[in-house]
DNA sequence: AGTTAGCACTCGATCGCCTCGAGTGCCAAC
DNA sequence: GTTGGCACTCGAGGCGATCGAGTGCTAACT
């Protein structure tokens, strides 16, 4: 029999998969899942009867689990085991459910002075994902800020012994990128600060993206007019801009809190995730596809498209200064956490860490 | 009755902890130990009298086995599942029992491309602690050379923007260490210049734990003559030098590969184990102790004096240039791990790591 | 004296069986 | 539309039997 819940007294609302489900309905939906992210057993129809506080009796509330259950949204893991939120369950709760409680005072300050006020991008992007996996209990991931979009500012060769050359790149937001590099003669230091000067002089104020496409530009056309020098300063500016990427491009903290969850607990699955956790590329990938959009972004389940996370949920948002994007953070967790709470610490580590970056 | 296989035709030797053990005895002990690192299994008298090559029946290795037990060697989960090898037994094995076989010749090959000759130190001490947990199939772990040992080449400083001063130093071994400084006052780059060329006339060649010493002394005595300028270069060294310390003073690599073995997997203890290796603290205090002795240790069980490898065993040697002892590397995994294998992989990856570092 | 076969015994693992209880679905009555 | 009642399902946990690997002991063998 379809789901028939649309009565008199009650209001139906359309579902986005097709089909009606009633305001009453989706009470028990959301009481049955405040439940089980409370205490992760499946939930009867007595015990959603005592929680919903309708005062109507289990056997009412069993014919609208049943409901729910044909809609998709729960499912029961067997015959005489309450239900538990399906993916779309959970999807449906996050998207229109969620009361979104005003953040906890106490929260907030610890928070706040987790920052600590004038220290270096690096080392702020750490407590943010140490923040985030403390408060939250769950797995913290801060994606730092991307290259690319960071400003060049200065950068200085110094000279090491041999043909060996100490390359330094500084970026407007303070970040130092150093490197070796080996050139084919030696350079003399008069040289070197010339190359610095001139290199300077032509990128700075520019981002990094462009920076590397001019110089692929300029190294094409040797043609140009350009002494030997330049083209050697060119070169190495080109290896230090290249080598300065990725690697520890995504801070992950309290990885091992997951292993609390029951769900989880299961030595191969975590092996695989731990594994994951180490090689970081995978997360990379998966918060680089969170870039785009805007706000607090939720995956349930398979919505990563990430098979080790089908039993996981990410909850993330992008953190930006004056409208440009810098880099995404949040939390992975079991699906069934408490969304609730996990949201507004997400989006306000952001807003915490991006107010850290601007003044450095 | 205590052990009394003490016969005619039968050497025998005395036991470490006192008392006498036959030669035959320890024979058993070696086939009985080789057998379970392979299997992992509890090994029974008819298995055992197989697998010794002596011809002798069960009831007579079963005697054998019971002297064993007596002497505390072996132990027995249970009454009717064979017997398992104590802490004591391995040790007894591993000092005076295993038969250390020469290297495989295509692993040697294998831990010879893993280091790139040119490469930066940190990136060999990377590929030392992955190259150990990858051969091992355990967790490798690499204290990487301390900074006290480094020798002092240049420091440079480089203005940023408003009072902020980025210091660059250079060790004798291409390794570089920045840190963004605030000074009070705004330096010009020719004064800048100056106090780089000062410092580095001055402390060129010495190691850091020098550099630090004499700092300190001549930041005390400020009566001194010596211009105010200097002294911002002294407290702006200071400063860099009492920086670069700590962090990521140990490389852990292959975590994950403990969590195949069944007499670890349990989820409390890869928890508290896992937590161990993100914090670093106590590994690296457990390998500093490592340091004074010479050639590869071996700790077995509560050896390591550390809880949490209460059920696991720690493979290390020190790694040296000239007969400087720059740190320690080694691998931890269960105590029933392949010795054999593991202790010459090991002592092979220090000299070879230590060779890659001697040519920079 | 050391070695061995034989034998009783121990003990974990496994299976089947049962009971218990939480929970369901359905139906008839309110 | 709601509810109580009822039969049914199914996992969890307890009990007992069986099986088999392994032990310890003893008596006989070399």
């Amino acid at each position: 029999m379809p789901a028939k819940n649309a009565q008199s007294g009650d209001t139906t609302m359309p579902l986005p998969g097709g089909g009606q489900i009633s305001e009453r309905a989706l009470h028990f939906l959301k009481a049955l899942i405040e439940r089980h992210i409370r205490d992760g057993q499946p939930v009867g129809s007595r015990t959603l009867a005592r929680d919903a506080g309708l005062d109507l009796s289990p056997a009412t509330v069993r014919n609208v689990m049943s409901d729910l259950e044909e809609l998709g949204l729960v499912a029961s893991p067997h015959t005489s085991a309450g239900r538990v939120p399906t993916a779309s369950g959970y999807r449906l709760f996050v998207d229109s459910l969620l009361t979104v409680s005003p953040m906890d005072e106490d929260l907030l300050a610890q928070l706040r002075t987790g920052f600590e006020p004038g220290a270096e991008s690096k080392s702020l992007v750490e407590s943010a994902s140490k923040l985030l996996s403390g408060v939250t209990q769950l797995a913290g991931v801060v994606m730092v800020p991307r290259h690319e979009r960071e400003v060049f500012q200065q950068i200085e060769f110094l000279p090491l012994s041999g043909t060996r050359v100490l390359a330094i790149l500084v970026t407007a937001d303070g970040e130092v990128h150093n490197r070796i590099l080996h050139t084919e003669e030696h350079c003399t230091p008069a040289q070197l600060q010339q190359a610095s000067n001139y290199l300077t002089e032509v990128f700075s104020g520019l981002d990094m993206g462009e920076v590397r496409r001019r110089l692929l530009d300029d190294l094409k056309q040797t043609h140009r007019s350009m002494d030997e020098l330049m083209m050697r300063a060119m070169n190495m500016a080109q290896r230090l801009v290249e080598g300065a990427e990725h690697q520890d491009d995504v801070l992950i903290a309290g990885q091992t809190n997951l292993m609390d969850f029951e769900e989880l607990a299961n030595v191969e699955r975590l092996k695989a995730l731990f594994q994951a956790f180490t090689e970081k590329r995978q997360i990379l990938d998966l918060l680089d596809r969170c870039i785009a959009a805007d706000g607090v972004q939720i995956f349930i389940g398979q919505e990563s498209g990430f098979e080790l996370l089908d039993d996981c949920s990410l909850v993330t948002t992008t953190y930006r200064v004056e409208d440009q994007i810098l880099g995404v953070l949040g939390v992975i967790g079991p699906r069934r956490m408490d969304y609730q709470r996990v949201i507004p610490v997400v989006d306000v580590t952001a807003r915490l860490l991006a107010a850290a970056l601007r003044q450095p």
